[in-house]
DNA sequence: CCTGTTCCTTGACGTTGATCAAGATGGGCG
DNA sequence: CGCCCATCTTGATCAACGTCAAGGAACAGG
């Protein structure tokens, strides 16, 4: 409650406004408490690194504000966002778990404040309270769900239906409206980055999105979209949908 | 002990050969009491189903003894080998931890014996002993990783590359010998499959093995593989090892 | 206002892998 | 042994996507 950290305004996990969606929500005061006092505050600017792929695990961090991309590169050098996290988001479990170095990098996209809290600390509350145990493994088998189904996309679909696809799950976060089928959105990432999301080059997204535009799916104008009919968008991803 | 249920030998969760290799290890033996009692045990003939994606999850499979393929299929009948699985893996738990049906089916690929346990005594095991629930996160949080690189390589990696990754992979568990960077494999899985585990068509995976022939990198017989050089294999994945 | 830098777009071209259509192989079974 | 069936192979063709190269747009800093 006093001023007594590098940030301006005193962050505590009591407060936080993100707890309730983590899976931290499972801790009572007690527990609160040790995470408070464990965890390290850092802001951090757009283009900013949180850990490096091939980084050691040193122990979970916590997504406050903000808005960071995970990207996983080859030993080629080419690299693909696998996705974007938000506040609420544990960022490095996957590694923390398997005590592993981590398999890929966390950068910021845009300012964003996040905690760190070391192994040990994670680990004593992890022994100590079964429910964030489970909490984990709920969000874990979640995010197993989406990268199998990614899987397949990646290798079935086209490029452009995996755009298409791309869309409608930013619309799910952004769409500024959704009435009677049509939708606009403000794009959150720079074309190479949505590029970067389905594994294509810039240059190809660049002839995606004038396809679509000339299909009349979709209106691109630097981050602003707009779609007509979300049902054309949908009819991409399933052409068996004749209706 | 005593011959009671439809196997001719009576199977039990104390004498299974793979409980250690399980997440199931972390039980006691009371708890291993209730797990024996609730199971169902059954013997499956090659290409069984288990589980269909689509199916509500009813609870998770226990693999005994056998092979199994985990197949994914898209709206449009594209179907891809997500993986493999083998005695002392659990089978269908992803579904079952999110509450959700499953998303892949499972089909033996061997003879095989699986047991099933439903939901609600998983469910009772999860809550009374924390350590099971740490077991599986640990086996999902590998699984997602592996997941992840999947992910990465289904996009940046050619046919070829990523063939050459999937023998690798089979190696490790297939090979018959390997010394002096020479090996030799019985492969488990006929053409098409192996061609569903990287996400192309056989035609495809008939002309890959043609060209590693060609280039003397390994030679097919039927399901027999004989690799001369097993640093040749590892250049096709990673270019940039000039020596 | 100019300038460098980064990001985006466009064009031309080559390669990869899917598709369609025929054969070939091989195993199970009468 | 011969037949049938599934699986595998091969060839020809085409669309999709990556690559290379050049030009344009947006934006920050001097």
């Amino acid at each position: 409650m006093g001023a007594c950290n590098t940030s301006s305004i005193r962050r505590d996990c009591f407060t936080c406004q993100s707890r309730d969606r983590a899976e931290w929500c499972a801790l009572n005061d007690e527990e609160l408490r040790l995470l408070d006092k464990a965890k390290v505050v850092r802001e951090y600017r757009p283009g900013e690194v949180i850990f490096h792929q091939g980084d050691p695990s040193r122990g979970v961090h916590c997504f406050e504000t903000g808005m960071v991309g995970i990207r996983k590169i080859d030993a080629d050098g080419n690299s693909i966002l696998l996705g974007l996290a938000y506040p609420g988001d544990t960022l490095g479990y996957r590694s923390f778990l398997v005590g592993e170095d981590h398999g890929a990098s966390a950068e910021t996209l845009k300012p964003s404040t996040i905690c760190f809290v070391d192994s040990a600390t994670v680990r004593t509350l992890l022994e100590h309270n079964p429910a964030l145990g489970l909490q984990f493994l709920q969000t874990v088998a979640r995010e197993l769900g989406a990268a199998e189904e990614r899987i397949l996309q990646s290798v079935t679909l086209s490029v452009r239906a995996r755009f298409a696809h791309l869309l409608l799950v930013l619309k799910d976060r952004y769409a500024t409206s959704s009435e009677d089928g049509t939708f606009e959105l403000e794009l959150p990432l720079a074309r190479q980055d949505l590029a970067a999301m389905i594994g294509i080059r810039p240059e190809t997204m660049s002839r995606a999105i004038k396809q679509l535009e000339e299909d009349g799916v979709a209106y691109f104008s630097g981050r602003f979209v707009q779609v007509p009919d979300v049902k054309r968008l949908l009819r991409e991803i399933e052409p068996e949908s004749y209706l």
